[in-house]
DNA sequence: GACTTAGTCAAGCAGATGCTTTATCAAGCT
DNA sequence: AGCTTGATAAAGCATCTGCTTGACTAAGTC
């Protein structure tokens, strides 16, 4: 059976994920929520670009941001890294299933060559 | 101990992976080898732009090509794969391992409570 | 040698992306 | 009420991306 997730989604998925500074925020953000300031404070950056970042994120489902008096936490939404890590794996394992047919089949004329 | 995959080359492969027409050449590839007039054939985009997708994805060392005759055969090379695969993995254990935490931290609370 | 096949190279263009700056807003502080 | 803090909104700009077309090259066919 297969976990088919929209092209669309992984689009975004990957696009996120394809940026530096997006990658740092979401291993940061694994280690436990943070706010746009506390996440951004470690950049050269402008607050407003790693907001923009985040914005990213949140777009293609892998963060969510809630309110708290003036801040806004951010936490990792981490069954949507599920879909990015599926696809992969499933691409990964159809060609390691083709190297070890092919493997399979090449010993198989050994073995007759052999004979 | 950790696998460190440097930044650009996530960079690279997140960005590679992150366009629809690729992630299907991918797939393509990982049922087996095809050349490049091959894997141009379904598309409604000129050859040229297929091409420059397989740039893309050899640029980013997922997909290599050879030669054989006039044609370009292309095949993946799946261990690039496991980059991307590990880098989503790491985080995602982490956060994982982080709500275990939390969670452990609640029941014990919890069993106080009630004590 | 001329023609076809399979593909690359290169220039150009429209639209997306990553940042900036200025302006604005909402919550808390005095 | 006015000021500060933490953040979003919007406009502008340089660069990158995805695609196109036209020109070229290498290998094989007639």
């Amino acid at each position: 059976m297969e976990v088919t997730v929209d092209d669309e989604r992984l689009d975004a998925m990957f696009a996120a994920l394809a940026d530096r500074t997006r990658r740092d925020i979401v291993a940061r953000l694994s280690e436990g929520e943070a706010t746009v300031g506390e996440l951004a404070a470690p950049y050269a950056m402008s607050l407003q670009a790693v907001s923009q970042h985040i914005g990213v994120l949140e777009r293609c489902g892998l963060v969510s941001r809630s309110r708290h008096r003036q801040t806004r936490p951010c936490r990792l939404e981490p069954q949507a890294l599920e879909a990015a890590v599926s696809w992969i794996e499933e691409s990964r394992r159809a060609w390691a299933d083709r190297v070890d047919r092919l493997e399979a089949h090449l010993a198989r004329l050994q073995e007759g060559y052999q004979r």
